[in-house]
DNA sequence: ATTAGGCGATTTTTT
DNA sequence: ATCGCCTAAT
């Protein structure tokens, strides 16, 4: 048990106490995946087998490198070990349990996508109009009501305006055809686990004697869902270890729920608690600076992290004129970084809040000639020609499945439209089946073409065809024979064009894919296939063989370290996020999201933001991050002195130079008139109007026909100049100045 | 009945 | 820039 030793005493007394329920409250960096690990190594090395633990991540990734360090350290005899994400693990349980609970086991899992389209279906059906009811907005009220344990039945007694009934009525409709389509969708990962373990005790009971030991890893971002489940299945032994870090928790709009910390110590009141405090990670330059901007958050735990470490450079500031700009200086700094700190590309990271930022900086890596490597993005797994094939699949595991039958009934096209669907679908309706079913008793007296008849028979007996091939081939022959006879490889040869290429040559990677995947797993079929790509977000990435700078979103990168980390686009609006500005809360969980990439770092970090960027098409004029001033100036420098020398820039308008406070919370706005802040309108003097000086972030004016209303945005400059104002009665809008005459009030 | 092309609305983050 | 929806053409 020597490795036991390679930990400092907390994190040793923290992985011995393995009895009873512990809770585990580790900063950034404080070594919280090795205390979890050797917890594991050093319950296995204590003689508990390995079947009887379950260890519940967050992410693939972070459960990926779980199992990796925990091989590294007692080899493979940890394989029988669920370790997991929970989605997946619960998929798991479900794939030998659902009969219990009225699904068939090969039940498809339905993603983002997916439910949205049952949704439009349900909503065209029920008559809900989707231009007054957003389809994406009832499915995410559904999902946040499923995350918080809300049942249709307890939606509709607690609906309180008429979007929230309409979405009740569409709610119990998306269960019940979930079912009907032997489909669950995310949140029925978890939930139905508990619908199970509810109505039949004695399941309940053979798991909680399975998973004698249970682990969880980023405690702070379970759902009510999530930790009821826990708490279910840790009720017998209460051998139950979690960890996490209150400053961490970044996923509150998927139903993370700070209150599942508290009510931790309420269920287990014996519990025992570590805090981890001593961070390995980081300098103690970027450690002081993450605290800095932190320390701005009113909500949080207070927490004193520190380190041993040196003190380390400086943070390096980038202050770019455009986003193009921003992602050449990265890239030039790549390059400087990987002489000064002799390190390789796989030791730097790129981070940014949205995944749509990546294309820039993809090409000026490109340009540079710098490997990189994507994780998330337009996954592969959700591009079009993908999903397609992964459809075919999916009905041919699950004939049930509606909504993969609707999605390539006509693709490739075989002139079966609409209005031979919908005959389908009142067939269907009428003799309580399925689509694929229904087929069977279409007839031309419920005014179905003979032509269109023909054709749906044809369409259902190649499925036929290879839902009885499957029993004879494996995932692989399948599969090929598949695409080759539905000839999509073909239509897009035919077509030649790059995108298309681009397209076929996906199509091969994914039946490579399938191949690899029935190789390396013993149960590889068909079903287990579809259960990962559903849940397994990003396919081959970060292995280390390739050495390359990686890309992601500042959510991918939690629960990861690199020695170079840059943060992109540090500017109101994008980070934080705009959506996110009016409400302290979430600019908090922004603040807390920023935290976490900062203290990605190892040895340098890279803080960047543009004057201006191109965002839903259209060029805009953000201002720097409220973020960037919360850290002290004695922690960073300007990497470039771009900012002076170009044309149209000069020193007293580097932003750190200007007022503060240009953008403000709404709801702090309240007396802002003694407060006044110029807007900055730094690129052309000459063309700003008389107007546009007169107006303020803050200002009450009143619009001819929006009536009052505070301004909360000014974007763009001169004749460009748009405001966002909050309209009393009115709401939102964005307006351009020049046409809008608003009266200052 | 289907498809192609044009128009308007819309994008946070993940399983 | 991309997607979905509507209308007009085939």
């Amino acid at each position: 048990m020597s490795f036991i030793n390679q930990l400092n005493s907390v994190q040793q007394n923290a992985a011995k106490q393995v009895e009873g329920p512990v809770m585990i409250v580790a900063g950034a960096g404080s070594g919280k995946t090795r205390v979890l690990t050797y917890r594991v190594a050093y319950l296995l090395s204590i003689g508990v087998p390995p079947y009887q633990l379950l260890v519940l991540t967050f992410t693939n990734k972070a459960a990926d490198e779980m199992k990796k360090r925990i091989v590294s350290l007692v080899g493979d005899k940890s394989a029988s070990a669920w370790i997991g994400t929970f989605h997946s693990m619960f998929a798991r349980l479900l794939r030998y349990e659902s009969e219990h609970i009225g699904y068939g086991k090969n039940f498809s899992i339905y993603d983002t996508d997916d439910s949205l389209g049952l949704i439009k279906n349900i909503q065209h059906d029920l008559e809900i109009s989707a231009q007054s009811f957003k389809p994406n907005a009832i499915r995410a009220r559904i999902s946040s009501a499923k995350n918080k344990l809300v049942s249709p039945d307890q939606f509709e007694i607690i609906a309180k305006d008429i979007f929230e009934e309409k979405t009740a009525l569409i709610f119990k409709e998306y269960q019940k055809r979930l079912k009907q389509n032997n489909a669950m969708d995310f949140d029925d990962l978890l939930l139905k686990p508990i619908e199970l373990f509810e109505r039949h005790p004695k399941i309940l009971s053979k798991y909680q004697d399975r998973f004698r030991f249970i682990l969880v890893d980023e405690y702070q971002d379970t759902n009510r869902a999530q930790y009821k489940l826990i708490k279910m299945i840790a009720g017998k032994y209460k051998n139950i270890c979690i960890v996490g870090d209150d400053a961490q928790s970044i996923y509150g709009f998927r139903g993370a729920d700070i209150r599942n910390i508290l009510d931790f110590e309420k269920d287990f009141p014996e519990a025992k608690i570590f805090h981890l405090e001593q961070n390995y990670r980081s300098t103690q330059t970027i450690l002081t600076a993450a605290d800095q901007v932190i320390k701005n958050n009113v909500n949080r735990i207070e927490k004193t992290l520190w380190t041993d470490n040196p003190k380390g450079e400086p943070i390096s500031v980038l202050s770019c004129q455009s986003d193009t700009d921003e992602s050449e200086k990265v890239a030039a700094n790549i390059k400087k970084a990987i002489l000064k700190y002799k390190i390789d590309f796989l030791n730097i990271a790129i981070l940014y809040r949205t995944n749509a930022q990546s294309r820039s900086i993809e090409d000026a890596l490109r340009r540079s000639g710098i490997p990189y490597l994507i994780i998330g993005g337009i996954e592969f797994y959700k591009r079009k020609e993908i999903k397609d094939v992964i459809a075919y699949l999916r009905l041919i595991v699950n004939p049930k499945d509606d909504i993969s039958f609707q999605r390539i009934v006509n693709y490739p096209v075989r002139g079966i439209g609409d209005v031979t669907v919908n005959h389908l679908k009142a067939v269907a309706e009428e003799c309580k089946c399925s689509f694929f079913e229904a087929v069977d008793f279409v007839t031309e007296a419920k005014g179905i073409s003979k032509n269109a008849i023909e054709k749906l028979k044809q369409f259902r007996k190649l499925i036929q065809k290879f839902i009885d091939l499957k029993t004879i081939l494996s995932a692989s022959e399948l599969s090929r024979s598949l695409v080759d006879d539905i000839g999509i490889l073909k239509e897009f040869k035919e077509e030649g064009t790059v995108e298309s290429l681009s397209r076929m040559e996906n199509v091969h990677e994914l039946l490579s894919a399938i191949t690899e995947f029935s190789e390396k797993n013993e149960n590889g079929g068909l079903e287990a296939f579809l259960q990962e790509v559903s849940l397994v977000a990003d396919v081959d990435q970060l292995d280390d063989k390739h050495n390359a700078v990686t890309l992601m979103t500042v959510h991918s990168a939690k629960g990861l370290e690199y020695d170079v980390v840059f943060i992109m686009g540090l500017e109101e609006g994008l980070f934080p996020i705009f959506q996110a500005i009016q409400s302290t809360n979430e600019v908090e969980e922004e603040r807390r999201l920023f935290y976490v990439g900062m203290t990605r770092c190892m040895r340098k970090l890279y803080l960047s933001y543009a004057y201006s960027r191109y965002r839903m098409g259209e060029l805009t004029y953000p201002n720097p991050s409220r973020f960037m001033k919360e850290i002290k100036d004695d922690l960073y420098i300007y990497e470039n002195g771009a900012l002076r020398k170009e044309s149209g820039f000069n020193k007293e308008l580097d932003f750190f130079d200007r007022p503060i406070k240009s953008q403000v919370p709404f709801k702090k706005l309240k007396n802002y008139s003694e407060k006044k802040v110029v807007v900055q309108h730094f690129r052309n003097y000459e063309s700003q109007s008389q107007v546009a000086e007169e107006l303020h972030v803050g200002s009450v004016v009143r619009h001819s026909t929006f009536g009052k209303g505070r301004i909360l945005q000014l974007n763009g400059n001169g004749d460009e100049t748009r405001a966002v104002i909050d309209f009393e009665n009115a709401g939102r809008k964005q307006l351009m100045l020049k046409y809008a005459a608003l009266e200052v009030l």
